[in-house]
DNA sequence: AACTCTACCTAACGTTTGTTTGGTTAGTTG
DNA sequence: CAACTAACCAAACAAACGTTAGGTAGAGTT
């Protein structure tokens, strides 16, 4: 079992790279092991990236890209209130399963990844909850803004913990998921 | 800014350790770090403990052990359906902000620590999950297993993350958090 | 007084880490 | 064909890593 060269290039790198992010985090991954994975020696990583922290953040980078365009994709596809709460749920979870480990990264990676490369992703990352922050105020105008807030922070948690358990393998689909997830955070589930 | 001798002995490098995980991860946490946060050189550690790993895995059990005494005092608090939900919730939510960071290893260190730790942990996290999914069945008798495992993934992914963004200093008490999140749990925004 | 145990220290070990330097190769352009 | 560039490699660097070995100081026991 060696180096498996999946995408030449830049993107091979970063492929390899978001991979190993994910699974080891940070500092847990080696530029050695990003190098292997991606089919090259660890120096020539130099030659696309200035450093192991650069390489990060732009694996943190095209995962908030990811999560904008599903997000913006969302909107423009669905009327009522529910459905377009739940076309939004469905393509976060989208952004985190069906589009490489990029945006799997701010879940599992961000946490413990130095403060320089944390900040260098914090106005984009806002940004993205802004966008949430604005639906839900669309969405439920009779809920004052800071208990939104709150709700829209328990759901994040919800959605991102999902890459925790769930298994796109199994018997529920992702669209399945974002039904539940909808379901639960509009009504509960006394309901 | 040098060494901080919290506590001597064994559970003072298992406070320093839990600190240094949580905030930096497995890999991204030294033992001379650890040491120092403990008062001690790095080469002490090794009378208390036969490895990092040992080590961290001495931190996951003592989170484990936290988390099962906190559910279990929760037990018997509460007698009405709404309310004993709310007392194992403020349990789970106690575990995590009001006993040191052990508790909170388990969310942000577990999953970026090697394999062979987390497998130590596994059988005893199993069991803490089964006793919510014994709450949960006594409590909502009318929905069937199966859906009523996911409604816990998503609750218990809503809980965890509140360390990502809840602060204890602010105008929100634990008590009011912990309301927040068994309202939404049951009821949900839209109510 | 000799013994034992716990809790540490100093100093080093082999390995791995991110990073740098100086090439080499293949493809493109003038 | 010469010049240039992008994409790599081989080999090394100092620093930091987990870990080990041998020693010391103090308290408790016999």
């Amino acid at each position: 079992m060696r180096a498996k060269t999946e995408q030449p290039g830049r993107q091979g790198v970063l492929d390899a790279a978001a991979e190993l992010f994910v699974a080891h985090g940070y500092a847990g991954t080696t530029l050695r092991q990003i190098a292997d994975v991606a089919g090259i020696k660890a120096g020539s990583i130099y030659h696309h990236f200035a450093s192991k922290q650069d390489l990060f953040a732009a694996v943190l980078e095209q995962g908030i890209v990811v999560m904008v365009e599903a997000f913006d994709e969302a909107n423009s596809a669905a009327v009522t209130a529910p459905d377009r709460l739940f076309a939004h749920v469905r393509a976060h979870l989208g952004a985190l399963f069906e589009n490489g480990p990029f945006t799997t990264a701010h879940v599992t990676a961000f946490h413990n990844a130095p403060v320089e490369v944390r900040e260098s992703a914090v106005d984009r990352r806002d940004a993205y909850e802004n966008m949430w922050a604005g639906l839900l105020a669309d969405l439920f105008p009779r809920i004052n803004v800071k208990e939104l807030a709150l709700h829209r922070l328990i759901l994040f948690g919800s959605l991102n913990s999902t890459i925790e358990w769930f298994d796109r393998s199994g018997n529920l689909s992702l669209d399945q998921l974002a039904q539940v997830v909808t379901d639960q955070f509009l009504h509960g589930v006394a309901s």
